[in-house]
DNA sequence: ATGAAAGCGCTAACAA
DNA sequence: TTGTTAGCGCTTTCAT
């Protein structure tokens, strides 16, 4: 490896400290223009990279935000890092990104990892798993800020950005209950995880809000993947009377269960309606298309990392501390796989 | 701020030498191994957490790998991250990603903030605009390995691992004519990018062996996007005579045009066949299912990540060098949107 | 506007 | 097996 150039080569370059040189390249304002000039010049001739680490060490300071994801692979997930990405690279920042894989073990030593990486924030959006944010503690006790996004912790004093998903829900059912459905089934993930607790709540609501009982056979936690639809409708088949809406926490589950039903003969919307979650391109790419509800995931992602380097300035996080919870505009979209009032 | 406990404060509680306490840290053989537990139980005590920063200025190293994809949020580059993390983590690195945007200058920019964060090896699938490698010379320079994937640069010494996708192509070409179309279309994104400039020679080299003479107003090159679909369907309708085969380089393209055409009331297959690319889910959930080339994305991640790391450690790395390119396999699926035999 | 000096926390020679 | 010493490259008082 090549001998590095630091600020004493340029220092000894163009015969001034190194202190100088080094507030000439942090655009310290008490140097000199001409000073200033002559020290970059040098720096680029001598192709000068500034060491972070040095820098780090010295500042505390790594110019870096951890993001901890379940997974890397999903539509949604791989969207709200695109909007972070761009924030944060427009402020300087570095992006190191993990997966927990929907398991505590692994998000605890991801949250070790980037607290050992020094990072000057946290973006987390929890495991399926996750029941307790201990794994947390060191961040708080060393003032680090965490912020949630999507799946956020219960009862605790951290900020949050989210959605309603209870209203969102809650919309969807109504929705289902006026195109006539009378038996709604709703297919969610781990219910520890409050992102589908909060469906559940709206799901309820809406019943009863309408007259109708709640039905704890109705309600299918399950993994949601896509190989979901198969499972499902044979479980829904079953049921008697025979379920005729359909609501399911994301888009690639609905449209694997609207593909179950195709095969079966069973007709969308006429038998069963169906309502998705997300509004991922797949929504708009099966037949019929899928009602879901827009879920502005670019735009959390944005709200999530510009939110959180605001306040990496503060040397009080009171603000961060004290906004709770930043909900997110998202609505339903109605489309043909819900549409039955025509058939009715 | 609190205050850090350092290998100092260990050293101070158990009375023993800084350097002692280092070794014992980081598992240096040449530690009694009463001394390490004794350390090991005053570190955790004291709520010891090692500095990367000194760390890495000292050592000259990172652990972390840097990733620069032309997009976050399509599903290929998100499996092949997922892919990479799972690596990664496994051996100790992190992954500092960031996004080009299909922008050499941000590409660039991108490249030089790896470099000053000092990654220890560089993965980049490289933007659609980028037809130079100067921008990695410092890299090159200071021997620290980058390795692309799926769209490497042509014409250097890089290592890459990719698929072939002239063959990919050839083979769903000769599928197509196979199944008894006459006027194949072949619609593809930048063909700066080797990527489409071999799939575009295995189209025509497919046409070539089975007879065809190759036509330029068969050949679209776009951007490959949700809305492509309209835009072609458009273009190939104005075709005399129209085609009946259409090969199209990734699924979320191949479904949109699928989309347009059903919309026409056009028949798929039997009106016009349709090839995608990639085995994304959509593939999987269109009517009728589509055609496609499996694109072992995940295990690309895992494969470029693995090939990278083994290298770190070589202080020559001759061997990256030298090895030119991985070829992974991919192969064509065939599904309902290509099957016409029954129809001719 | 510039500089001297100290130190961030760690590790690697070298010595014992 | 353990310790001494020096220094990685930078920033930040404090002084001039």
């Amino acid at each position: 490896m090549k001998k590095e150039i630091t600020i004493y080569d340029i220092a000894a370059n163009v015969g001034l400290s190194p202190t100088t040189v080094s507030r000439a390249l942090s655009n310290h304002p008490r140097v000199h223009v001409n000073t200033r000039k002559k020290i970059l010049d040098a720096a680029k001739l001598l192709g000068y990279q500034s060491n972070i680490f040095a820098s780090s060490l010295r500042k505390r300071r790594s110019k870096s935000i951890g993001v901890i994801v379940p997974k890397l692979n999903s539509p949604f997930q791989s969207s709200v890092l695109a909007g972070m990405e761009k924030i944060a690279s427009q402020s300087g920042y570095n992006l190191v990104i993990s997966q927990s894989m929907e398991s505590l073990e692994k998000e605890i030593s991801n949250t070790n990892i980037m607290y050992n990486s020094r990072v000057d924030g946290l973006l987390v959006s929890k495991a399926g798993t996750t029941d307790n944010i201990e794994h947390f503690q060191s961040f708080f006790n060393k003032e680090i800020p965490v912020l949630f996004f999507d799946r956020v912790p219960e009862n605790n004093h951290c900020t949050g950005v989210v959605i309603n998903n209870t209203q969102a829900i809650y919309d969807a059912t109504a929705h289902l209950i006026k195109e006539g459905c009378k038996r709604i089934v709703h297919v969610l993930g781990n219910l520890q995880i409050n992102v589908y607790a909060d469906r559940l709540k709206g799901y309820k609501y809406a019943l009863m809000d309408h007259g109708f009982v709640f039905n704890a056979e109705n309600v299918i936690s399950n993994e949601l993947d896509e190989d979901l639809g198969e499972r499902i409708v044979k479980k829904i088949l079953k049921l008697n009377p025979r379920p005729d809406g359909l609501l399911v926490s994301n888009d690639t589950s609905a449209a694997s269960c609207l593909m179950a039903l195709k095969k079966r003969g069973i007709q969308v919307p006429k038998d069963i309606a169906i309502v998705g979650f997300n509004n991922d391109l797949i929504s708009r790419m099966v037949e019929p298309n899928l009602s879901t509800i827009n879920y502005p995931s670019y735009h959390m992602g944005e709200v999530a990392m510009k939110n959180l380097i605001n306040h990496l300035g503060d040397e009080q996080q009171e603000i961060l501390q004290k906004t709770n919870t930043i909900t997110l505009r998202s609505e339903l979209i109605i489309r043909d796989s819900s549409k039955r009032s025509s058939y009715t």
